[in-house]
DNA sequence: ACTATATTCGGGTACGTAAACGTATTGATA
DNA sequence: TATCAATACGTTTACGTACCCGAATATAGT
C-alpha cells in the first residue's frame, strides 16, 4: 500500500488549468447553460489534453440520486421453473448494486395469463421507475409497453427474446435460430441415414410459440443447407399435461418404428425424459435449458444432450447493464447474444448459469 | 431520480447516538486502538443495532491507498497463442479497476525455461506487490514462490492450473480430469466397437504435462467406468515442429487403420488437423482451446469438437477476485473450476472466452 | 444615465469515510 | 510535586464531484 501520488487530472486540474473555478468545469461537463462560448471551448481543450475521465466513486458518491429499476418477467411455475435462473441473476446484481444506492423492484406476470402481464406494466408505469427490464413473452402487448416507455423516456432492456422493432437499450438473449441449427449439427453425428428423428413442440397456445417456431426453422435449416436426408417427424403437443403428452408420444412411436433421435424444442424435456424412461425406448434425446428435473435424467442417462442459454447471467446482466448505463452514461451492446452450451452428463456439474 | 432520503446508518449516525465523535466510531471500525473497553464495546452494539454496512465507495474515495497487483503469466509464443486469451482477460479488470486506483503490473515467462520463471518472480517480489495472480506452469518453482508470499503476507490466486498445497486465495481453472472424461464421453457417442482411438500428447518434455497426464487419465477412467471397450491408441509427440508431428502421425495411421477419432490433449491439435487436412484422412478430429487456428479448422470442419475453458475469464476473474479481496475483504470461493465448454462449428461464433 | 434582466461565473457546502493531528485526562516515575 | 508517557477521544482536512446561491458583469430597454 502507498500514497496515492497527488491526482493531476481532476476537475480541480482543469480549473486551475483553465483559470476558472470548478463549477464552471462542471457546467462544461454537464452540458449546462451559463459558460460563454470561449471559457467553454478553452475548457473542453484542456478536458481532452488531460483526457479527463471523471471518478466515478465521487461522481456516484456525490450525486445524491437514487435509481428505481424494475424488473418484469413471468413468475416460477408449477410447469416449469425455467425463470428461477433469471431471478436468481437479477437477485445476485441487485445484491452487487444496491449499495451504490440503486433500488430494484421486481414485478412478476402469469406465463399463461396476457392480463396479468398487461396489468403490471401498467402498474410499473404509474411508479415511473428510471429503467426496466423486460422479459417480453406476449409480443403485441410488449411493444405497446415498450412504446409508452419510449415515451416516458425509459429505457428498458430486453432479455430471454427479442422484439421486432427494437428500441431497446439492448437485447439479451439466445439466438433461437443458431441453437436450432446446433441441435441439428449435434444429431447429425449421432444417427444414421435410414434413421428418423421426431421432434417435439411441448406448449400451450397462449404461450410464446415464437421461441419454438425459429429454434425449429434452424434445425430444419440445418438440414436443407447440408442436403442431410434424416426423415423429420414433427410432433405438436398443446396440453401440457403428462397424459397427453404420453399418450401423443405413444402415437408417435407405433407410427414411426425407427425413431432414433428425439428434439425437443425446450425445457419440457423431462416430460418426453419420463415417457422414455417408462417405455424403454433405445433414443437419443435432446432438449433445452438447465432445470434440475432435466438434469436429473441426464445424470440417469435418459437425456444426452442439453443445450442452455446461461439464463441467470441474462437476469444479472440485464441489470447491469442497465445501472451501468444510467449511472455512467456507459453504452451497451444493442445485442448480446448468450453463448450456446451444450451439456452433457460429464460437464453439467461444472456448468455456470 | 429521487434526492435520497439522508442517511440513517452512517459512521455519523452511530456517532450521534454512542455520544462520541466520528472518530471514535472509526477507530472501532478498524480495530485501532485508543478507545476505552466500555466505549466500544456500546459502539459496536449500535453497529450491530443498525447493521451498518461502509459505503464503499466513499471508503475507497477517502482512502489515499493505491493497491498494486502484478501478474505472471507465460508469454505468449509462436507455438500457441493460448495466453493471449487470459492476457486480455486480465487488461480486461485491469481497465475496470485502475478508476478505483489499482495499479496492475504485467509480468511473463518464457514457458520452455524455468530460469525465466525465477527470474520474473524474483523481481516481482523486489517490488513488494499487494497482490499477485499467478499462472504456476513450474510446479516445484511456484510451490518455492508461493511460499514466499505466503511468509510476506502477499495473496496470490492461481489460474490455468493448481498447485498440490493451495494456500492460495483461490484456484480458478480447470477441472482437468473431468475435462478428459467429457472428451470421452463425447468421443463414445461417435464410434462404433470396433473402431480405434487415437490419443495425441504433443508437448516438449519441460512443458508442463501435468496437464496433458490429468486430461489423459480423464479419458481412460471414462472407458474402464463405463466398460466401453474403444480401442485406445497413444502417441506422444515431443518434437512439436509440424515435420514431426506429421512423421510421428503417418506411422500411426500406417500402424492402425482403423482410427476414428482422434483425441489431441491440448491446443496443438491444429497442427494435427494440417495433417488431416492434407492427408484426407476420415476421422472426428478433438481438441482443446479457442485459438483462431483451431476455430479456423473448425470452421472449414477438420475439427469436430473443441474443448475450452474460458481462458480469458480466468485472468479477467483472477484480478477481480485478488482486488476485490484486498479493497473490500470480501471473501472468494477457494476452488472456482471453469465450466467445460464444448464447441462446434454451430456454437463457436457466440462463444465468450 | 439608470434601472431591469440575462448571462457568466466563483464560493461554499455536501456526499460518507479515512486519518493526521490536537487536546484532555490519567497514572506512573523521578 | 513536577514531568512525562500513555490513553482516550475530538477536530479538522481531504478524497473528487454535484449543485445551490449569490455576486459580478454584460446587455437591453427606457
Amino acid at each position: 500500500m502507498k500514497k496515492r501520488i497527488t491526482e493531476l487530472t481532476g476537475v480541480k486540474e482543469i480549473a486551475r488549468r483553465a483559470n476558472v473555478s470548478i463549477a464552471t468545469v462542471d457546467r462544461v461537463l454537464h452540458n449546462r447553460k451559463g459558460v460563454s462560448k470561449q471559457t467553454k471551448e478553452k475548457i473542453t481543450q484542456i478536458i481532452d489534453e488531460l483526457n479527463y475521465k471523471p471518478n466515478l466513486l465521487a461522481q456516484r458518491l456525490a450525486s445524491r440520486k437514487t435509481l428505481r429499476l424494475v424488473t418484469l418477467i413471468p413468475e416460477s411455475s408449477k410447469e416449469t421453473s425455467f425463470w428461477d435462473a433469471p431471478l436468481k441473476g437479477i437477485e445476485q446484481a441487485d445484491e452487487e448494486i444496491k449499495q451504490f444506492g440503486i433500488i430494484v423492484n421486481k414485478y412478476f406476470y402469469d406465463q399463461n395469463l396476457k392480463s396479468s402481464f398487461v396489468e403490471q406494466t401498467k402498474i410499473i408505469l404509474d411508479t415511473k421507475p428510471d429503467g426496466i427490464l423486460l422479459a417480453p413473452s406476449f409480443i403485441e402487448e410488449s411493444v405497446t409497453f415498450t412504446n409508452q416507455c419510449k415515451e416516458l423516456n425509459i429505457p428498458y432492456v430486453l432479455i430471454d427474446s427479442d422484439l421486432p422493432n427494437n428500441k431497446s437499450l439492448s437485447y439479451i438473449g439466445p439466438n433461437l435460430y443458431h441453437s436450432g441449427y446446433l441441435g441439428a449439427h449435434l444429431v447429425s453425428y449421432l444417427i444414421k441415414e435410414s434413421d428418423e428423428i421426431l421432434i417435439v413442440n411441448i406448449s400451450r397456445e397462449i404461450d410464446n410459440q415464437h421461441h419454438l417456431l425459429k429454434k425449429e426453422e434452424g434445425f430444419r435449416a440445418y438440414y436443407q443447407e447440408n442436403n442431410k436426408t434424416g426423415n423429420i417427424i414433427k410432433l405438436d403437443i398443446k396440453d401440457t399435461d403428462i397424459k397427453s403428452i404420453e399418450r401423443d408420444l405413444s402415437k408417435a412411436f407405433n407410427d414411426h418404428s425407427s425413431i432414433k433421435v428425439v428434439f425437443v424444442t425446450n425445457s419440457r424435456v423431462s416430460k418426453v425424459a419420463q415417457f422414455i424412461e417408462n417405455n424403454q425406448k433405445d433414443v437419443i434425446l435432446i432438449g433445452y435449458d438447465f432445470l434440475k428435473e432435466n438434469i436429473d435424467y441426464m445424470d440417469r442417462g435418459i437425456i444426452d444432450f442439453l443445450v442452455c442459454q446461461k439464463p441467470k447471467q441474462q437476469g444479472y446482466r440485464g441489470l447491469i447493464s442497465l445501472y451501468q448505463h444510467l449511472a455512467f452514461g456507459s453504452t451497451v451492446e444493442k445485442i448480446y447474444f448468450m453463448p450456446i452450451d451444450i451439456l452433457t452428463k460429464e460437464n453439467s456439474a461444472f456448468y455456470r448459469n
